[in-house]
DNA sequence: TAGATTACCATACAAAAGTATGGTATTTTT
DNA sequence: AAAAATACCATACTTTTGTATGGTAATCTA
């Protein structure tokens, strides 16, 4: 069993678990006084100890940020899902986070990727379904036959990608939902970024 | 267009990937000077310059391991499958990697965690399909509900698990295959992980 | 062939990072 | 009430880390 935190220290583990997976890199010392207002990196330093002896941590002696965190259950970080995006018909994408994933493993993404969750069941013939976290990339060029988010008047959709001569389709795999063409001249008509990966949580399914 | 690397930079960038997405942590200069066998930092120094100044990495001054990958394209590390599990019957795994995956993002796992392609069609109705990656967790308890990989005779399965008083019962979602009932005697069983995640690249597809 | 690039070396130094030690005040536990 | 743990402070010291500079040899390029 594993001894209890502090307040105190629970925050500065809590920063750590940020860091660590969020960031991917861990903090040194100062980095963490700064963050919490310590005058000194002693101040930190204590408390690691005091963390790492209730186990939740490993600490490389000498080495420059090298903490390790050894607490699996707590390598579930949380990634903002900045909208649903329909597989179906198109749904309106919002600014900010409307929820959010905890990531295991997963946890570190490309900086530049972000989450959406699939609505609807238009891409269930390519084994994407209502409650599916895609990754998205923006900035990778679409290529035939991937499946691509798209913004189309204001509302998002996920649809394989092809690039003909003059125009862009956008093609569902569900027959039920025809495709989408593009010609040149479709003014708000942009490709957000390339699904690079699907990630399905099985947590919520258990039970 | 990014300048071509030489030998030399290109060895050093692969270690910076491997590091950086595989360990989570970049190296310091020493580090990679001892990988390499330099006897200076400075020359690994002089190499990053050039790496970056060709565009593939970017650092950040006089912070320790401030050594950032701007090459998307090479997000991408190559993990190890360790077997295939067998949603369906059972089938054999293999003791080392039969495969790799590039994943993506999901680059960084917890060490303790392991990839198993599926196999078999037994789960589709929780949306697992035969080629997909699970992500394995052999450090986790199993609790009701969980999907789980077993081992059954030296075969691996992907299932179900329900601990009931005396016996434990793998259940596959799909009614084809009927529940597996493993009483308390069953010697050659055991529970090699909790299935975490699942993992689909969309690259295979594509095209 | 002169100049540039590459691939190393060495020495030197400053800043960053980790550590050791000792102190004070408050809270918690025995 | 005494002991232990917590939560901070400060100062001082050692390593680690990054950087700057200069040098040699080999190869590649104009």
């Amino acid at each position: 069993m594993r001894k209890e935190l502090t307040e105190t220290q629970k925050n500065i583990l809590d920063f750590l678990i940020d860091q660590i997976k969020g960031k991917g890199i861990p903090p040194t010392l100062a980095d963490i006084a700064n963050y919490f207002g310590y005058a000194n990196r002693a101040t930190v330093q204590q408390h690691l100890q005091a963390i790492e002896k209730k186990g939740y941590i490993k600490k490389t002696p000498k080495l420059s940020r090298g903490i390790e965190l050894t607490l699996e259950d707590k390598f579930f970080v949380p990634k903002p899902i900045l909208g649903e995006v329909a597989a179906g018909n198109p749904l309106t994408i919002y600014p900010d986070a409307i929820d959010t994933v905890k990531l295991p493993t997963i946890a570190k993404m490309p900086q530049d990727s972000f989450l959406l969750r699939v609505k609807g069941d238009s891409l269930k013939d390519a084994y994407i379904f209502s409650g599916d976290i895609v990754i998205v990339n923006p900035n990778l060029e679409p290529k035939n036959g991937q499946i691509v988010v798209a913004i189309l008047d204001d509302a998002a959709v996920v649809k394989r990608f092809y690039k003909k001569k003059n125009e862009i389709e956008l093609v569902s795999e569900n027959p039920e939902y025809k495709p989408i063409v593009i010609d040149k001249k479709y003014a708000s008509f942009n490709v957000v970024g390339i699904v690079i990966g699907i990630y399905r949580s099985m947590d919520k399914r258990a039970g």
